[in-house]
RNA sequence: GGGUAGGUAGCGAAGUGGUUAAACGCAACAGACUGUAAAUCUGUCGACUCUGUCUUCGGAGGUUCGAAUCCUCCCCUACCCA
């Protein structure tokens, strides 16, 4: 294995991180790869309980690409035994706790999603409950003698949750410590995540050492900030975008976010070098510039372009876009309103009938504003608009 | 085990017997505007057989002409005391 000079992958490896903890000793094992021609073991934790990953996880893939391309060995670790526990941070609702097949469905998932950006051929996969599934609760009892409350209250999520009077269950202080111990069983040299990660990436540290193993280097990446310009990025916000968007949604996604926010995507989620002038100087271009090279890494150049064909379309033209899904019918007529309902346009007849009040349908481009039309089906498609960007197909069969 | 404060629409949060389908904020949806699906402004935002009707305020009963609001029991959460 020919590795590059340790200069040259520090150089690489220091971008767009947030913290390396520590840059010495990450020198140190650079150093002593590159003499012994071995690889770096380079961990990333993989939550299969949201197999739905979005550009703030390609964030961190794509640092762990990077490790791979210098020629190191990345490991995607399935948390399929702590998904089995199932994981309740955050909301109060009990989460759904998945089954061990449920888990390595997701897990799959996750490893086809994360292979857009990273190597599959030279990924290994891991699955936790492999080693966490065998501890016995003695096992358990002992490594919890490790860590103290109050030093898991140091960390600051659940800090905050206490302060604010929130449950925090047992298991939850357990999770660090199961992540830590998978860093015992792989005695990886470097551990990837976001910066929300620092404390389980320190507690594998601690844990790697009082196992008398070398710990460590944890590296943590910004949290990408999402669509809505504000929250970091996830799903649940609505403000993100994801690997899984169609090419339309996910150029019309990128578009969306505010300006100030270009020139993070870019050096976060690009292999492009813009400067901030040609940002500034004209942020339409450069959006959409980013927009094609986001699209293109997940779909490929041609849905790119068609993407942004599509969307200048509907959205700056401001008409019906080429390819509609069409949807046959039995009914040679139908209610509006009904209609509006069976396509999925509205949830319920309520809000079809709002729709209609707030003059957003539209019958091939006849603007309808009575709440009882009924639509004539017959073998010519028409087309009905719902808002600005639902549109339908529809003839009878 | 005892005490205290709570459980309200997707979320957060008002409301302590009668125009309360339930203030307000966020999210969402729609309209206007825009380089944009951003920002901003405006409207909507339980359901339905929709100028009316029906079902909601942790759960089950009860009091009352009338309850999210009062009573009883139960379930759940946080904190304090033990």
């Amino acid at each position: 294995m020919h590795f590059p000079s340790v200069q040259e992958q520090l150089d690489l490896i220091e971008r767009n991180t947030i913290e390396i903890l520590s840059r010495q000793e990450l020198e140190a094992k650079l150093q002593k790869s590159l003499k012994t021609s071995q690889p770096l073991k380079v961990k990333l934790g993989a939550d299969p309980s949201r197999p739905d990953l979005h550009l703030g996880h390609a964030v961190v893939l794509r640092k762990l690409r990077e490790f791979q391309d210098l020629g190191h060995e990345a490991i995607l670790i399935i948390g399929d035994f702590t998904a089995m526990i199932g994981d309740p941070s955050g909301k109060s609702k009990t989460r759904p706790q998945l089954t061990a097949e449920e888990a390595r469905e997701n897990g799959k998932s996750y490893f086809e999603q994360a292979s857009k950006i990273l190597d599959p051929k030279k990924t290994t996969i891991c699955y936790n409950a492999e080693w966490l599934g065998k501890m016995s609760f003695a096992d358990v009892i002992r490594l919890s003698s490790h860590y103290t409350v109050a030093r898991m209250l140091e960390r600051d999520d659940f800090e905050r949750r206490y302060r604010a009077q929130e449950p925090i269950s047992i298991h939850e202080f357990l999770y660090p410590l199961a992540q830590g111990m998978d860093s015992v069983h792989l005695k990886n040299d470097i551990e990837l995540g976001g910066t929300d990660q620092k404390f389980n990436l320190l507690v594998g540290r601690d844990l790697q050492r009082e196992h008398g193993i070398a710990p460590q280097v944890c590296i943590t990446m910004p949290l990408l900030v999402g669509t809505d310009g504000k929250e970091k990025m996830s799903k649940s916000l609505g403000n993100a975008i994801s690997f899984n968007d169609p090419p339309e949604e996910m150029y019309g996604r990128v578009l969306s976010i505010p300006d100030s926010l270009i020139k993070e995507y870019y050096s976060v989620n690009t292999a492009i070098a813009i400067t901030p002038a040609q940002i500034e100087g004209d942020p339409r271009t450069a959006k959409r510039a980013l927009a094609i090279d986001i699209v293109r890494q997940y779909h490929s150049l041609e849905a790119a372009t068609k993407a942004e064909e599509h969307f200048d379309q509907v959205f700056v033209q401001k008409k019906a876009p080429e390819n509609i899904e069409l949807f046959e019918f039995e009914e040679h007529s139908l209610p509006l309103i009904d209609l509006l309902v069976t396509l999925g346009a509205a949830a319920s007849k309520s809000e079809a009938r709002r729709m209609i009040q707030q003059n957003s349908v539209m019958v091939d481009e006849q603007k309808i504003t009575e709440i009882t039309a009924t639509i004539d089906l017959n073998s010519e498609p028409k087309i009905i608009r719902a808002g600005k960007r639902k549109f339908f197909k529809v003839v009878a069969k």
